[in-house]
DNA sequence: GTTGTAGCTGAAATCGATTTCAGGTAGCGT
DNA sequence: ACGCTACCTGAAATCGATTTCAGCTACAAC
């Protein structure tokens, strides 16, 4: 591959003024022609890693995610590539599995490798920066929050999306619903579980049963062996709020394991899954705007990867219930 | 963030040492110490810029698939990382939406950042590797091969997986059986309808009819149409055979929406969609082993990667049949 | 005692761009 | 004519590692 020497040499100016037309400052109109020329002839393009270590920092952003087989992540990391590709960026993925070892190796990674910027979703509420922290590195987080809460983040209205998905389920008619949330030390968790617990104190003749609470890993054997649990209770729930779209695939497993129908059972589901439209769940979805949500971070990301010294913003999107059978046949 | 330099100053020894003990070749044993004690001082980790420029070649593999959003490809990108990512690579994921110019950009870019490797899943068979092209480059692909051949590949059986799925809607007693597969210009898509095509001629009394196979997108919407279509021949289809999971989604869905049941229709759907488990579609699955593929590919290239020159090699891997009712409540 | 070999070590070159610095030229105002 | 900007330009330093090259030491063999 050609490097700018040559092009220097064949346009018969320095390197110096090659760059500069590469980078659009100041140059004289034949030598820009020169230069153009010269390019094309060699099929020139610049490298990458010799202007990243110059400049400081490369044209790669990092993108954590617990999960990249969970569609809801699937999602939002379309929503950040198509963002960050139209501004010349390229996009990282990096499983953390949900483990703060992983999420620190990777922290690291974009901290040794100069990585413009960090989108990430914390795996707990214990994670760090690590050495990624820093006033002039760009880092925007998901759908939760690290423990400092110094930097931008992108968020879903959690609290207001539990306590609607389990409103839905009381207007449904049922009476003694419960919840499948993820794990304690995750603030989406808990916040959807506040919503629940609020929706169960705005009925009159229920007391929220913290039996009825349950904290699971947001996967699916997780929300499965979750409903089982429930089932075992004295008084047993009648419909249950899950806090994530894997889990309520694994409540649907254990239910048609047992028999029952959603028409018996109530079931309403924050998060939805891609491509299950044509089966007739008979759950109540809430949809998460996944890819926008990805979108939003990545804009943000950029502006401070251009500088921006704005204190920490954080935006928040909205979910939106769906009718119990508007998930059939739509799309 | 600490340099090399300041390492060597403080353990009293040059860069030059201080590299070799990063690099584990010959240094003596107290200088060792030395440096990992100032190492630890500094909390110094190599700058991987400066590494890959010197080196020519950074510790990056970029993963071109043509759908992110698709399972499939999403398992595909799990397994390599895996296996990238224990070897000390990241995985930089790249959606060409299958089309030739994002292909390009991708390739393009992967040149210019002097990327390891590539693993990819051409658009079409009228691909090509552009720049990226060249002797001493790691290049792995996957699902479909590019139009020259000198690469390694990593397929599926898919002739074998479309003979099959197609031969278990004849067992299930259906006689008029259509195909649905993907673009003519693919590779994958054309070997998946000649399985059918053979199957259909294995069948005594029956031939193959040409209008009962229709090139769709490997999309939901295109399967839906490519279905619709075939309701409207004067002997319509009893059976389908889809080419891939998506398609397979959208022909569930137009079957749902004509108020049609799989026990009434023959559905054989090549691709699984994971979590859909918990349902009884009816439909016949043939199981791809995405993740597996994704490892494979990634071993096989830092095969290359590591400066193996073998003649380029074809691994191919072995989808299985589930029985109609095996994809109700498994897992 | 001399020579040879093996193993360490550091100085300096190198990877390929960007950027600073120090001119050089041209145009304009007085 | 002189001084002042304003604009271009190229030489050289720089980013932070790796790697070559040559020198040094220590020890063994003859």
């Amino acid at each position: 591959m050609a490097t700018i020497y040559e092009v220097a040499a064949r346009a018969e100016v320095s390197p110096a003024t090659v760059s500069r037309v590469l980078n659009g400052t100041n140059v004289s109109e034949d030598k820009v022609a020169r230069v153009k020329q010269a390019i094309s002839e060699l099929d020139f393009s610049p490298n990458r890693m010799a202007r990243s270590l110059r400049r400081q920092h490369s044209q790669i952003i990092a993108l954590i995610i617990p999960d990249i087989e969970n569609p809801f992540f699937t999602s939002v990391a379309r929503g950040v590539e198509d963002v960050a590709q139209a501004a010349g960026y390229s996009v990282v993925l990096c499983n953390s599995d949900g483990e703060l070892s992983q999420e620190a190796y990777y922290l690291d990674l974009a901290a040794s490798d100069n990585m413009a910027g960090v989108i990430w979703t914390p795996a707990s509420a214990a994670s760090t920066l690590g050495r990624f922290h820093s006033p002039d590195r760009a880092v925007v987080a998901i759908d939760r929050r690290p423990s400092g809460r110094e930097t931008d983040a992108v968020l879903v209205d959690n609290h207001r999306a539990g306590f609607a998905a389990t409103q839905s389920l009381f207007n449904q008619g049922y009476s003694r619903v419960a919840c499948i949330t993820g794990p304690a030390d995750v603030e989406t968790s808990v916040l959807r579980s506040e919503g629940w617990r609020e929706a169960c104190r705005a009925h009159p003749d229920l007391q929220p049963r913290e039996d009825y609470l349950r904290y699971a890993d947001f996967r699916v054997d997780g929300g499965r062996a979750a409903l089982s649990a429930l089932f075992a209770l004295d008084l047993a729930p009648d419909a249950v709020f899950v806090a994530n779209n894997l889990m309520g695939v694994g409540v649907l497993q254990e239910l048609t394991a047992r028999g029952i129908t959603t028409s018996h059972y109530g079931v309403a589901i924050l998060g939805d899954l891609p491509y299950f439209s044509f089966t007739a769940t008979g759950a109540t979805v809430i949809d998460l705007p996944a890819r926008e949500i990805g979108g939003v971070a990545a804009r943000l990301l950029l502006e401070r990867i251009a500088g921006l010294t704005d204190p920490p913003r954080t935006e928040v999107l909205h979910s939106r219930v769906l009718p119990a059978q508007a998930n059939v046949i739509s799309r």
